[in-house]
DNA sequence: ATTATATTTAACCATATGGTTAAATATAGA
DNA sequence: TCTATATTTAACCATATGGTTAAATATAAT
């Protein structure tokens, strides 16, 4: 049995709640950023954008490394890792899902095939 | 290129980031079950368990039909795909992480093997 | 020493969560 | 019909988000 922590987990999943947030991360998978850089395509102030930074380091998702005067951004994907297995316990579940969809699309093909329709 | 809704996505994560509501879907998982059962092992009033319900079901993750006076709760994993698809675009990173935390440990273990320490 | 740059902190606002208790609703059963 | 059961809605409260602007901090550059 898979033994999570549940704060973290609950601190991964919220700061992925955030479209800016997730766009974000996509940027930081491209390579470190500076928060000025991060902020720059965002129609919202900088303030915002470091709140936005604060509940992602809290999740772990990102580092802040001090360089001078800047601050150097990194992802950490570890959490992801995290939520990801904690998902995968409901594969089967979308995957059964997906399953019976398939069968009905199969069954009316079928239907379809030999009931003389054109 | 695969596309997300936004605020499903946004809807499904925030929804996974209570402790709570990750503890009804795993409880969902195990079949269907009315609000009082959902409820019961938690210690929390009724509506409390019903609001979490309530996002629950914004985020297309339950389903409650109505059967009489009872309302029959239904786990729908679907969002959970999206949500894991989502995720796994970022794999590769983590993978790269653990695999480098590898790297050192089988370094460190060569170091011991050949510096003359025992 | 002064000024400019990068970023955060403080203070504020509106809205959303996460909980409560009390009341309303709907249906089942006696 | 009256009552009990299942669940939601309403009204309220405290705290967290997600944003703002203004001020503070720290470092780089002149």
């Amino acid at each position: 049995m898979v033994k999570y922590n549940d704060t973290r987990l609950s601190h991964t999943f919220m700061a992925l709640s955030d479209a800016t947030r997730r766009a974000i991360l996509a940027r930081l998978a491209d390579g470190d950023a500076l928060v000025t850089e991060l902020a720059s395509p965002f129609d919202m102030s900088l303030p915002a954008v470091s709140k936005h930074l604060g509940i992602l380091e809290r999740a772990g998702l990102i580092q802040r490394k001090k360089d001078g005067r800047i601050r150097r951004c990194q992802l950490d994907a570890a959490p992801l890792k995290e939520a990801a297995d904690w998902i995968s316990y409901y594969k089967e579940f979308w995957e059964a899902r997906l399953d019976s969809l398939a069968q009905y699309l199969d069954d009316i093909n079928k239907k379809e095939n030999t009931d003389g329709t054109r």
